[in-house]
RNA sequence: GCCGUUGUGGCUCAGUGGUAGAGCACUUCCUUGGUAAGGAAGAGGUCGUGAGUUCAAUUCUCAUCAACGGCUCCA
């Protein structure tokens, strides 16, 4: 019988029912058949040893297909575990999958600490095995048979794995000596694999509980020849040059110091100045917008979390409260801003004409976070939320949350962030514990969330489980150098605060209602923030966020009065400006304003006192010819304002 | 909190069972130099902290703290 194949480019071809992928693809060229690592038949990637047996649409992936790359990683986690195997005869297996950028697996190595030298050791051995061009060889079997194999290898872990899968649906994969439990599918053979390194050990909770044991787990990546594998170390040690802790502290942006504490950054002055500019920007925006500054303190009596809700859900785990010495009050540093804000709602009864109120509040807040989540300034445990909270009508809800998407878009749009995700975070489908408020009032949460952001036209990815314990989010995320996902902008819609605080508002039938509450931070946390922007542009601010916008060069001391007095000038300006007025050579000058990735420089040298102008450097473009300090003021001036 | 790695002057890093070195930065002097490093001299560290082994520890062992890579967590 004969069938009908489709390729990509819409043609069709026949052949004999029963051909296989790589049948097919060495019929078109023998070229293709040495490339390609898998299939895609009617749209499911299969091994390309697997047979067709009726009429399909074909497409051949090859490395440089996302799913190419996912099938190569993932049969060279297989490898990762024969080799394992081999050298630790021991080892029991749980999962290796393929990440976005290589593979891990998951052993259980006994007590068997591995160490570096293990990894090198495990390269040579999986290079070898891969050099015997070893079939990746697929094999269906009955659920009671697997689940003899494993019992009598002793496999615990697979034997677990195997009780959550559907009978009839199980296959074995099987490279030279190694033979796991697997659906696929897999590359051919594993002479594909041509370039390995085995990243880094670590300990990852059994499914992901720590009430579990650690197993140890592998971190790979593999490519197809060698220079991939060098261009992606060389990607890595770029992404590395990025890190907003590296550059934090060349640009003297902040510090830590453990005689302050952990996670509590100390911002530097120029990082305080980017800070402020940031700001003021979102301060301009938001009083645009009809927003209201607010200011409270940073801490809260005890009562006002409990009220909210928080300490019930966090009290345990946070900073423990702080007592009066005389009446041995109990008041918490402030986790949240909200409660506070909810207290200002209610210092006056409001009506419907009051409403959308807006309150908006830079808000310090601080957090016990696990001493292993800290990281630089994305996980911090003091940090200042660009928070604010809309209390609105119920109808009005959807209408305000549109406006802070427009709010969000509108900040990441001016500060350059292009590459973000939008998230709508809903609650565990399973485990609805850890939640509260009333499943009608999530409903409507959810639905006003899911139909604002449609209505923009944002383009989002649904994540259960990600919700505030208190209501789903709208969150942006963005990635930081070396591929982290980051969480920044976010709006909730809570109607649990208003009930927990009673409040109200008197409406048009002069009738007390409840408000509903929007939550809303577009940058998310300055501190957060910050660290992506700095990662985003590399230390390179723009203009109007530079903490020093323009850098005075003089060639020799004898035009030290003359700059002073364009120093001045600027100054007069408001342009952040300071001088080199050190003793060194204009080169030497030029190289560490560069390198502080200061956006201008002026050259002030014998020709431009002469004529009374100076020369115009800017960073990474080199020399722009001098102008007249009039015409360098009105010109900075312009770029702040077009670019802010 | 858990697993693993690391911890040497302000920064980046070398090094040794017999109480330490380089480059940059810093200070002083010389130099007054035109678009990414001018020259010389000098100052600066009880080698994260505590304990143990040893005649002797920065070097070995243990503990502890912190940073880094993950896991778990993230109002």
């Amino acid at each position: 019988m004969s069938i009908h194949i489709t390729f990509p480019d819409g043609s069709v071809r026949p052949y004999e029912a029963g051909v296989s992928g790589w049948d097919i693809a060495k019929s078109l060229s023998e070229g293709l058949a040495r490339q390609v690592l898998a299939a895609k038949v009617n749209g499911v990637v299969q091994d390309l040893s697997a047979t067709i047996t009726t009429d399909a649409t074909i497409c051949f992936l090859k490395w440089e297909d996302a799913e190419g790359q996912n099938t190569f990683w993932h049969s060279t986690a297989h490898l990762l575990a024969e080799a394992v195997e081999a050298l630790f005869p021991d080892a029991q297996f749980w999962v290796g999958p393929a990440l976005e950028k290589g593979f891990y697996y998951d052993i259980d190595l006994g007590d068997y600490k591995l160490t570096e030298d293990d990894l090198r050791k495990l390269e040579m051995k999986m290079s070898a095995l891969a050099k015997n061009n070893a079939p990746f060889i697929r094999k269906a079997m009955q659920k009671e048979e697997a689940i003899a194999w494993f019992t009598e290898k002793g496999d615990r872990y697979k034997l677990d794995l195997l009780h959550g899968l559907e009978d009839g649906n199980i296959s074995f994969y099987t490279q030279g000596n190694f033979t796991d439990l697997c659906r696929g599918p897999h590359i051919p053979h594993t002479g594909f694999i041509k370039a390995i390194q085995l990243t880094s050990i670590a300990g990852a909770y059994w499914k992901g509980d720590e009430n579990n044991k650690q197993l140890t787990r592998i971190y790979g990546i593999s490519f197809p020849a060698q220079k991939e594998l060098d261009e992606y170390l060389a990607l890595l040690e770029d992404a590395k040059k990025r890190d907003h802790r590296k550059l934090g502290k060349e640009l003297e942006l902040f510090a830590f110091s453990e005689n302050v504490g952990l996670g509590l950054p100390l911002w530097l002055p120029k990082g305080a100045m980017l800070r402020e500019r940031l700001q003021q920007f979102l301060q301009k925006a938001q009083m645009e917008s009809g927003y209201l500054p607010v200011i409270t303190p940073n801490i809260g009596h005890k009562n006002l979390y409990v009220t909210s809700g928080h300490y019930e859900k966090y009290g345990k785990d946070s900073f423990q409260p702080i007592k009066t010495p005389q009446e041995g009050e109990e008041f918490l540093l402030k986790p949240m801003n909200c409660p506070h804000h909810c207290e200002i709602y209610k210092t006056a009864p409001r009506s419907y004409k009051d409403l959308p109120l807006r309150l908006a509040e830079f808000g310090t807040v601080y957090r016990y976070e696990q001493h292993g989540e800290l990281h630089g300034l994305t996980r911090v445990r003091g940090f200042t939320q660009d928070d604010a909270h809309l209390f609105c009508m119920p109808e009005q809800v959807k209408e305000e949350f549109k406006t802070v998407i427009d709010l969000v878009l509108y900040v990441f749009k001016s500060l350059g962030f292009t590459n973000y995700t939008a998230q709508i975070s809903l609650r565990n489908k399973e485990d609805r514990s850890k939640y509260i408020g009333s499943e009608e009032n999530w409903q409507r949460a959810e639905q006003a969330i899911i139909e604002a952001a449609a209505e923009k036209g944002l383009t989002t990815v649904t994540a259960y489980g990600e919700a505030a314990f208190y209501g789903p989010k709208l969150d942006f995320m963005v990635k930081d150098a070396i591929g982290r996902k980051w969480q920044l902008g976010t709006i909730q819609v809570d109607y649990n605060l208003p009930e927990r605080f009673d409040l109200t508002y008197i409406g048009e039938d002069n009738a007390r209602h409840r408000p509903v509450m929007i939550h809303r931070a577009p940058f998310g946390s300055m501190e957060r923030f910050i660290a992506v922007l700095t990662e985003h542009c590399a230390g390179k601010f723009p203009l109007w966020l530079a903490p020093v916008q323009v850098k005075l060069l003089p060639i020799s001391d004898r035009f030290l009065p003359y700059a002073q007095n364009v120093l001045l000038q600027l100054k007069k300006a408001d342009i952040r400006v300071e001088m080199d007025d050190r003793n060194e050579k204009i080169g030497k000058k030029i190289r560490d304003a560069e390198r502080m990735k200061i956006p201008c420089m002026l050259v002030i040298g014998e020709q431009e006192v002469a004529e009374g102008k100076a020369a115009v450097r800017r960073h990474g473009k080199g020399n722009m010819g001098a102008r007249s300090v009039e015409e360098i003021i009105a010109g900075l001036r312009q770029e702040v304002e077009e670019n802010q």
